[in-house]
RNA sequence: CGGAGUGUAGCGCAGUUUGGUUAGCGCACCUGGUUUGGGACCAGGGGGUCGGGGGUUCGAGUCCCUCCACUCCGACCA
């Protein structure tokens, strides 16, 4: 590509609202271009990296045996009630009316669309496994979409959904997967972590989730310093440390705390260590069809991981709740403690707790808590005791695998697949015979990856204070040769001399050929992100030219007859 | 969805408090010239329904009403 007829263009000012390095320099480097909120348009440069990306994927994917489809982007809202999703997915799901006032929805996954496509295609055992792809629009209408690509509403992801006769054909195929995964991730040279994760929304038995490690990361994942333990911090555990008091309480009695509601009061004003306390935190959990209080009991010391928490107790959501609302149930706002509690309060123990001995907690009764407690006097509690892991480990809890202290990182998720198990051949009747001769619903996998958000989390990954330092793999054009001088009719000729002997060796190649002084050239190699810089200038006439190395900044200079095999060693690197 | 803020040329902004000629500046763009290894300089030029609608007024970018869009913090989010 010549520069000086493509169309891409650079701006020296980023918009105020580009917070994120991937997406000032997406914008700046002229990749994309903001259309609405989370909506963007794709210029040359954006589409080139989109399509390399989309290349490495299919590859992979073809490679694993999947096959890819296309999937219809607007699809019958009456999909979406057979599974009960169309509620579940609430007000991100965009509906849109035709002309006759027949309903449908812009796609933001395909479960449905690929089941029905499956159901009454697929009717033998024989015909299994199969495992569709594709790489295709989405749209989600996000409450608050940020961050240019890494959230957006409108984003091209891979998706692939799986169909199997067993689990354990369901298995192998997920292992495949994973697989699969790690190659594409590896082949675009991101640094990327596999982490066990919740299912989310999409449901199903079992789900890992693909990270890239950037400090911009929306997700918050934990990784163990010795080990290859990894786990979003959703469902992250750790292993059970058990702390002896040093201070023994004869008798379990209450005390006296008068306006000490938070952990730290009381225990400053007991002298308590609040590793010995017990926290009780107060939610409403939301149900299909109803509301309830429900009080989650951990250590002083640790804070509430809500997902698990949702989990615990099969809740759609957890909110908030007020302090009327809890003294409607008969709850003592800041005394609330696991003994004694109202019988119609549920409640969830953090397992944490279950062997802990001499806690301060409180004693559901206004300006007093309980001193010397301990969870194993199982009789002080009602009998529907639930215990469960609901607590969020923290930086230096220990490794579940190997005891090592875990960190907690932030990371990007770019990837996620899922048993779904016949989450959604179940509801939609969606069944094939077996050796039997037997109807039995398919038991299925999918497989997402976030095309678009790749760009950004690569990006976010790879940058300095001047651009994008693309990995070579994916970058729009792997060598600019940039001419110092077009009007040098020497530079010009032996630029795109060279230009064409790269190209016709398969090399992505752009000559910056544009009427413009050397500054704005190099600034813009800078900030777009070639891997590889070839400038052609007023050294010529020693016979030499300059050869930068975005990434690592390294430059030198070479004989101009030696130029081509050395940029084709560097782009073989 | 709750809280806060912004909307003036492609981008970044001033002008709005206190209404008053023809709405300005930097970058970008066009023409000519000089420059040519880190975002040049000189001269000339084009580009605006001041987010939309309504109102007050002799007069509205500025005041009032209303709608919309976008952003930030949070909730939410395969």
């Amino acid at each position: 590509m010549r520069w000086s007829n493509f169309f891409a263009y650079t701006l020296k000012e980023a918009p105020k609202d580009a917070v994120v390095a991937s997406h000032k320099y997406l914008i700046r480097g002229g990749y994309i271009k903001q259309v609405a909120a989370g909506i963007y348009n794709f210029l040359p440069l954006g589409k080139i990296v989109l399509d390399n990306i989309k290349k490495i994927i299919k590859e992979e994917m073809d490679k694993a045996g999947a096959q890819e489809v296309m999937l219809s982007f607007v699809t019958p809202y009456e999909l979406w009630e057979e599974t009960g999703r169309a509620k579940k997915y609430g007000d991100e799901l965009l509906r849109i009316e035709d002309r006759k006032g027949q309903k449908f929805v812009l796609s933001p996954t395909n479960e449905e669309s690929v089941v029905d496509l499956v159901r009454g295609t697929i009717k033998s055992y024989k015909q299994l496994p199969v495992n569709l792809y594709q790489i295709n629009l989405k749209f989600r209408d996000e409450a608050r979409p940020r961050f240019g690509l890494l959230r957006g509403r409108e984003f091209i992801m891979k998706d692939a959904y799986s169909f199997h006769a067993t689990r354990e054909d369901l298995d192998r195929e997920f292992n495949l997967m994973q697989e699969t995964y790690e190659n594409i991730f590896k082949k675009m040279g991101l640094d990327f972590r596999v982490v066990e994760a919740d299912s989310g929304a999409i449901g199903g038995s079992g789900s890992r989730e693909f990270m890239v490690l950037a400090d911009t990361g929306e997700d918050d994942i934990v990784v163990c310093t010795e080990c290859n333990y990894a786990a979003n911090i959703e469902v992250a555990t750790r292993k059970h440390e058990q702390r002896e008091n040093p201070v023994k309480t004869e008798v379990i009695e209450e005390v006296y705390t008068p306006n000490k509601k938070s952990i730290e009061e009381v225990c400053e004003f007991l002298g308590v260590d609040p590793y010995f306390s017990i926290k009780a935190v107060a939610k409403k959990a939301v149900f299909d069809d109803k509301e309830e209080v429900v009080v989650f009991f951990i250590r002083g010391t640790d804070t509430l991981e809500e997902t698990k928490a949702k989990n615990a107790v099969g809740a759609l959501e957890l909110v908030d709740v007020s302090e009327e609302e809890l003294e409607k149930v008969g709850l003592v706002p800041g005394f609330i403690g696991p003994f004694g509690l109202p019988s119609n309060v549920k409640y969830v123990i953090d397992d944490d707790l279950r062997m802990a001995t001499e806690l301060v907690c409180g004693a559901n009764k206004k300006d007093y808590h309980i001193k010397g407690a301990g969870l194993l006097d199982a009789n002080l509690l009602g009998n529907l005791t639930l215990y469960r892991d609901i607590a969020a480990v923290k930086e230096g809890d220990k490794c579940p695998k190997c005891g090592k202290p875990l960190k907690i990182t932030k990371g990007i998720e770019v990837g996620h697949i899922f048993k779904l198990g016949t989450a959604y051949s179940e509801p939609m009747n969606a069944t094939f015979l077996d050796e039997n001769g037997k109807a039995k619903p398919f038991i299925m996998g999918c497989y997402g990856i976030g095309v678009s958000r790749l760009i950004a989390a690569a990006i976010e990954q790879n940058h300095d204070e001047k651009g994008i330092i693309w990995p070579k793999e994916i970058a729009p054009f792997v060598v600019d040769i940039i001419v110092g001088d077009v009007k040098k009719e020497e530079q010009l000729n032996f630029a795109t001399k060279l230009y064409e002997k790269l190209k016709k060796a398969g090399v992505r190649v752009i000559l910056d050929d544009r009427k413009e002084r050397f500054g704005p050239k190099i600034a813009d190699f800078e900030l777009v992100g070639f891997p590889i810089g070839v400038i052609v200038g007023k050294k010529l006439k020693d016979g030499k030219v300059e050869i930068r190395d975005r990434k690592s900044g390294e430059k030198f200079e070479v004989g101009g007859d030696e130029v081509f095999e050395k940029v084709m060693e560097m782009v073989r690197k």
